[in-house]
DNA sequence: TTAATTTAGGATAAAAGAGTCTTTAATACT
DNA sequence: AGTATTAAAGACTCTTTTATCCTAAATTAA
């Protein structure tokens, strides 16, 4: 099991791109499923959700595409998990027990609910726009590697 | 999504119920089933998987069943769930992206990474004897509520 | 040896997640 | 007005997970 569903993995990752691309202008979901190698029209529903909880606003037509409804540096990582995967990995018992926490807790509760905050309070601490200079100051990558991809990086390598 | 899948928190459920009953005996998979309120053939597959990986011995037949192949003191947690959800969790980043942490990490690396270890400690410091004498000492509870235990507990709450 | 019990294992079904494709609606530009 | 562009929405497919059911193999006990 990952932590997080592919749907939310897509969805960090197209948000820190947006972030890198800037807030000014609607940017076109079919470029960032290019730029991230992922399907447009999957994407596309990723994002309606995002659009839904109103952290992006959304415009048809020419020029349209999605931006972020206001400063990437407000938006916790938290709130497109939450949007996508929703809050079950930071409220949820470990062992899956409804009435969870109550009368009569289980085993794990005590250990589980302590590290629930600590995993909470990471995804709180990050923020799209500390995300997004993180990538660009260390040319780090979002893009899955296609095979083709990494052919070409060992080319890349061989040639230095 | 939940940490574990719904078949790993079988397992362990199973695993913490088999450590309060100690472990001279082979114990039926259907009574631990019942016990756990699970299907039967269900929780048998899973506990396969145990026994795939040496941390159960079964056997066949009338008095069969299945045992720990060490004392319940030594068998983590995490040993479970590796058996049943594999490493991943604990091994694989957050963001989904193959080739990892290595010439090119992603935005999130430094933060997860850390985070990976103190999540895989949990799990590690946990073992199965100190599982089920918690659940003994307090009177935790594995069983999932159904409808009816709920109506009962209630009842049995108002007759206090 | 026969019958009963219990895990092993495979076939199948149902539900959820991931992904594709087509149509519709809104919008901008000519 | 007409055309191209883009997100929204729904139908549909494929895969994985979850769950059920049936049969086979092993083992005990009468
Ligand atoms: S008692 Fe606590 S750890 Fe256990 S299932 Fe409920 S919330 Fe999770
Ligand atoms: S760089 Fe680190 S955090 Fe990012 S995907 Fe790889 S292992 Fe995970």
């Amino acid at each position: 099991m990952a932590l997080l569903s592919k749907s939310c993995v897509y969805g960090i990752r197209a948000a820190i791109l947006m972030a890198i691309k800037g807030e000014k202008e609607f940017i076109s979901i079919k470029d960032i499923a290019e730029e991230l190698n992922l399907s447009a029209h999957f994407l596309t529903k990723i994002l309606q959700l995002l659009t839904q909880e109103g952290l992006l606003i959304s415009h048809r037509g020419p020029k349209g595409g999605v931006k972020f409804s206001r400063p990437a540096k407000n938006i916790k990582l938290i709130e497109i998990v939450a949007a996508i995967d929703g809050m079950e990995l930071f409220e949820e018992c470990a062992l899956g027990l409804h009435g969870c926490g109550t009368a009569t807790p289980c085993p794990l509760h005590e250990k589980w609910a302590e590290h629930k905050i600590v995993l909470r309070t990471l995804f709180e601490t990050e923020n799209l726009e500390k995300l997004a200079d993180n990538v660009q100051d260390a040319g780090l990558r979002l893009r899955t590697l296609s095979q083709l991809d990494i052919i070409e990086f060992n080319n890349t390598k061989m040639q230095k």
